[in-house]
DNA sequence: CGACAATTTCAATGATCGTTGAATCATGGT
DNA sequence: ACCATGATTCAACGATCATTGAAATTGTCG
């Protein structure tokens, strides 16, 4: 009955985003599969959270996502129980142009990154 | 007298290096600063090591050099009691196209990456 | 040889990282 | 109200990180 909504994780202004910190969070390949498998997946923002769980357990996906999240390279929307990730694309490719593309070309080339098969 | 000779620092071969370790080496914003300095510089090869103390101290940019070659992206070479750094740059973009083109250029835009004046 | 210069190595530090498992929180359904 | 679900938070752990300063290394030159 409170009025207390549910509050939406902190999201950093894109251009408080520096370069150093955005390579830190890529540089763990847990971290370069939710990233490929993500970009891979069409459908934008309709990607649950939960759909990583062959990657890592829930708690240490939720700390990896909690890493992507502040780097400015993803977005997460609570809504009811559940969350949903996406790529903070337009935003993103503006601050730092070019980047996304070559680093997802990168990761989806290389067979030691981890993906999930049947995302969405 | 003694014949032996003075070993070269080691360097992993390009197909060894992964995606993930390459972006952790780039994760500091020191280290991108050596980078854009090296890419900025045009004579290839002539770059001595000592050329950086203005980025950090002798001791420490050792540190980050090594964090660097054991990640692929540069080379050292040892010239008498000099040490010169050059970046993989072909076998590089053999092994990762255009990632390195588009790191560089993410770091030369950004005020937050230190630069070095007047290299060679 | 001995002094010097360029650079690395070593030991020590506090900070952050990746990981685990248990506890907590929020929401929705019965 | 209770319970189940989806996900985060917390405390702990050993490992690695960035940094410092002192010591060692390597090669050059007198």
């Amino acid at each position: 009955m409170s009025e207390v909504m549910k509050q939406q994780p902190f999201h950093p202004e894109i251009e408080d985003v520096l370069p150093a910190d955005v390579f830190a969070a890529l540089g763990d390949p847990i971290r370069l599969g939710i990233l490929v498998s993500l970009a891979a997946f069409d459908e934008v923002d309709k990607v649950r959270c939960g759909s990583f769980t062959e990657l890592a357990s829930p708690s240490l996906l939720s700390y990896h996502f909690a890493k992507l999240r502040e780097a400015g390279i993803t977005r997460v929307r609570a809504e009811g129980t559940a969350r949903f990730i996406s790529l903070r694309r337009e935003e993103f490719d503006r601050r730092f142009p070019g980047l996304l593309d070559s680093v997802i070309e990168t990761a989806r080339r290389d067979p030691s990154v981890p993906r999930i098969s049947n995302l969405g």
